[in-house]
RNA sequence: GCCGGGAUGGCAGAGUGGUUAACGCGCGGGCCUUGAGAGCCCGUGGAUCAUCCGGUCCGCAUGGGUUCGAAUCCCAUUCCCGGCGCCA
């Protein structure tokens, strides 16, 4: 959420930002916005105004009554006060409400050094890491090689479930809970708090953390209760800290979620729809920062770094590009996205999404800090949250990486001690 | 799920139908001091209007209701504590 104050003071300023985004939509809202915004305020006065002489009418009629007087004319007086303001009060709830939505719709203002592009395409490439394998052999698609090995069970996930679900099966599934291991493991060591999440949040904490279409595309609703599966353990690590004062002495704090995340992926349809590449279920751990709004931009580079650290520890070869306006999405001022060489698609693709947030979610939640108990609150912190392993995705990308002539498939060194020291998968078990 | 108790500022905690959220702690500023502390004084929820002085409204978990008037009475909801039940 935007501050409508720096709305109200500088929105030349906030629209310029805004239009970077490419969407006459969203400078139409903010049109909109600081138009009722206006009004209401004037109509905040009005019926404050109302309030006082209601007041003093209601003063008025204890003192006669305590004197034993009749009051009937001060009740009538009260009573014609009153309807007019239940009439204006009408008109101050409905632009409080349209106010709060359309904040609650507009998107993060964005960081001027996010490229200014379309869509993906005019992502920027800033480096790359490790050396695409050159295979002397056709190279097999990690659904092929996975069928080869008894890894991966689509059919009878799909019986059960649908699409996009799947069985993991024998070394697979060692790698998934290995590869969990591993990423708490090398974040804990740097000191983040390791943290398992609720799966399921409540609307109102939702709507603190994620951009309003989310709630028809992404996220899956329990029926008949206020309740949404998460789409990754940023939310909960995020709502965690909701209507609450953090204290400037436990900033930066530094979380790793870990936890399953359930997506629907509607608009999805036609891509990737083999394979576990984009599942509707998949485990994650989740880099998480709340800070103080002066260190953002250097714990973003903390964040990447990390996720690089643990890519190169694994040996997948990746580059990472800083995502452009056209692509970055409603709450991120700045993401940088690291893809991993894919060698069955001849191409990078995306498996860690890395973003700062700036106070667009601590706004939302109502989450501020403080520098010291009794202190007054200094405003919101800033949140930033980065993928450390997507497990499915960098299962994708083991497999192909690692697959060797005969079909079988090296481990990474690092991964071995958290899988039973198993080195390759080869024969089915 | 059932029964009972509870929710008031950053914290602790009064107020239990009459206009002003007491007192304290913490925090900020000032006086004093070589400095710090102690002591003393002032301030310390939010929104909005006003160039300034300052004004108005809202705020006692949330949403409704009763009343001229609600932190206070009534109803619903959420969460916390205790007891019972169920349960991996």
């Amino acid at each position: 959420m935007l501050d409508i104050k720096l709305i109200r003071e500088s929105p030349k300023l906030v629209k310029a930002n805004l239009a970077k985004r490419g969407s006459p939509e969203v400078l139409q809202m903010l049109d909109d916005l600081i138009a009722v915004d206006r009004q209401w305020r004037l109509n905040l006065t009005n019926l404050n105004d109302l309030r006082h002489q209601r007041k003093q009418v209601t003063i008025e009629i204890a003192k006669l009554k305590k004197a034993g007087n009749d009051a009937v004319s001060q009740m009538e007086k009260a009573k014609a006060i009153d309807a007019q303001i239940s009439t204006i009060e009408k008109q101050v709830v409905e632009e409080e409400q349209k106010t709060r939505d359309y904040l609650m719709q507009l998107p993060n203002l964005l960081d001027d050094t996010v490229p200014l592009g379309k869509d993906s395409n005019d992502n920027v490439q800033i480096k790359t890491w490790g050396t695409i394998p050159q295979l002397s052999f056709p190279i097999k698609n990690h659904i092929d090689l996975s069928l080869g090995l008894d890894l991966i069970d689509m059919e009878r996930a799909g019986k059960i479930a649908g699409s996009r679900f799947f069985y993991l099966k024998n070394q697979a599934a060692l790698l998934d809970l290995a590869l969990m291991s591993f990423a708490i493991e090398e974040l804990t060591k740097k000191g983040y708090t390791p943290i398992l999440p609720p799966y399921f949040m409540k609307r109102e904490a939702y709507e603190g953390v994620t951009a309003l279409a989310d709630f028809g595309d992404v996220l899956y609703k329990v029926e008949n209760e206020d309740l949404y599966l998460i789409a990754t353990s940023e939310h909960p690590m995020a709502a965690m800290y909701m209507n609450e004062v953090l204290k400037e002495p436990d900033m930066p704090l530094k979380l790793a979620g870990l936890s399953t995340c359930f997506r629907k992926e509607a608009g999805a349809h036609g891509k990737d729809t083999r394979g576990i590449f984009r599942t509707h279920q998949f485990n994650k751990i989740e880099q998480f920062i709340f800070c103080k709004p002066e260190d953002s931009a250097r714990l973003h580079e903390e964040l990447l770094q990390n996720a690089e650290e643990l890519l190169q520890k694994i040996e997948l070869p990746y580059r990472v590009v800083n995502v452009c306006t056209g692509d970055i999405g409603t709450v991120a001022a700045k993401k940088y996205d690291i893809e991993a060489w894919m060698p069955a698609q001849n191409g990078y693709r995306e498996i860690v999404s890395c973003s700062n947030c700036t106070d667009y979610q601590a706004r939302r939640l109502n989450i501020r800090y403080r520098e010291k108990d009794g202190a007054p609150t200094k405003g919101f912190p800033h949140t930033l949250n980065s993928t450390a392993i997507a497990t499915g995705r960098t299962i994708v990308a083991i497999l192909e990486n690692n697959q060797q002539e005969d079909g079988t498939i090296n481990i990474p060194n690092a991964l071995r001690k958290y899988m039973l020291g198993i080195e390759k998968i080869d024969k089915k078990r």
